[in-house]
DNA sequence: CTAAAAAGCTAATGTCATTAGCTTTGAGGG
DNA sequence: CCCTCAAAGCTAATGACATTAGCTTTTTAG
């Protein structure tokens, strides 16, 4: 391993650090080989392409946004649990908006990825087995739950809401339209 | 008006079939121009450049999901519109889901678009007013909507959903939840 | 019939991604 | 210690695109 330490680890670290700073649009191999201080076509050592380099990236935010709501779920269950969950997917994406809008779009066809994403979904699975939902309806609720987190998460880092009224009380009322509906079985 | 009849409408067009056909990213003004038989820096006559064009495909799409909204949601009141309000903001979704994705993307400096995406946060007030909410917890209520429409709309359409159980099933789910949970009055 | 604006065009520049092929470095075996 | 070779870099080159500058051709208005 001669001259620098570049690592395929370390071309990710620069180039989430350029994701943080200037957004999804900036994170190129150019900038992150201007900023590691190679030239462009030396991080085809360490990375396939941009492609790849942008699965690296999202393989580690995943992971590290199904750590956060691995954390505050355990030890906590059903309304308790649910509401942690939320409000930790939630602080997640407002304290890295560049990071949660270069997590998915485009469905993987990685396997790697893809387990990375189901981490996030398995969390949310183990939090609605606290309502004794199984088979489809668990399916159904992690959906809804997943969905309303994402969108909420979304609309909110990109700006979507305008309006003076508190969000943080929006996303309350959120938790508890989840928590009451969850609560009643299935039809 | 001399040669081809190109205007910035008929430049949209054209975008907005090469969005449909083959995604977000082929939305090239190389691209427009060759589909449209023109070199490409002529249509710089017809649109200042390519952020310019993809704000004017976003209001073209965010007044066509917005028509159809309103459309289904004459004539109905509190829960039957509701459910129609959020079928029909699927079901866009599903049938365009190129344009959907093509939609919000940054927060909007620009009041004709920031108008045209305010047209469908319009029909959901208008719709939640029938559960007589008002003020404040209007706001919340219709930031609930939205987020959980657009949540399930981005993730089915980016392929989120991989289990084998019926999406549609998991949208009644998200109905129930959500017209359940604004039936109730504010905590 | 004509002049000026509108709509096109070609040429040129700059940014990226990516490939090909050459060079340097440093780690490990002798 | 020295040598070898693969890893890690580099430069040059190509190909998309976006965008600008400046020239040419149509039309349309008068």
């Amino acid at each position: 391993m001669p001259r620098a330490g570049l690592t395929p680890e370390a071309v990710v670290d620069t180039a989430i650090n350029i994701l943080d700073a200037e957004g999804v649009g900036a994170v190129t191999l150019a900038a992150v080989a201007s900023r590691v201080g190679v030239a462009a076509p030396s991080l085809y050592k360490h990375v396939r392409n941009l492609d790849a380099l942008r699965r690296l990236i999202a393989i580690r935010i995943f992971h590290e946004l199904a750590d956060r709501l691995t954390e505050v779920v355990m030890g906590r269950s059903r309304d308790e649990a649910l509401r942690e969950l939320l409000l930790a997917y939630r602080r997640y994406a407002i304290e890295f908006p560049h990071r949660y809008a270069a997590l998915p779009q485009a469905p993987p066809n990685d396997p790697e990825l893809a387990a990375a994403g189901e981490r996030v979904v398995e969390v949310i699975f183990a939090v609605l087995r606290g309502y004794r939902l199984e088979g489809e309806q668990l399916v159904h609720a992690a959906r809804c739950v997943r969905a309303a987190a994402h969108g909420f998460a979304s609309l909110e880092t990109l700006g979507g809401f305008g309006r003076p009224e508190s969000v943080d009380a929006s996303f309350d009322t959120l938790i508890r339209i989840l928590t009451d509906g969850l609560g009643k079985g299935t039809d």
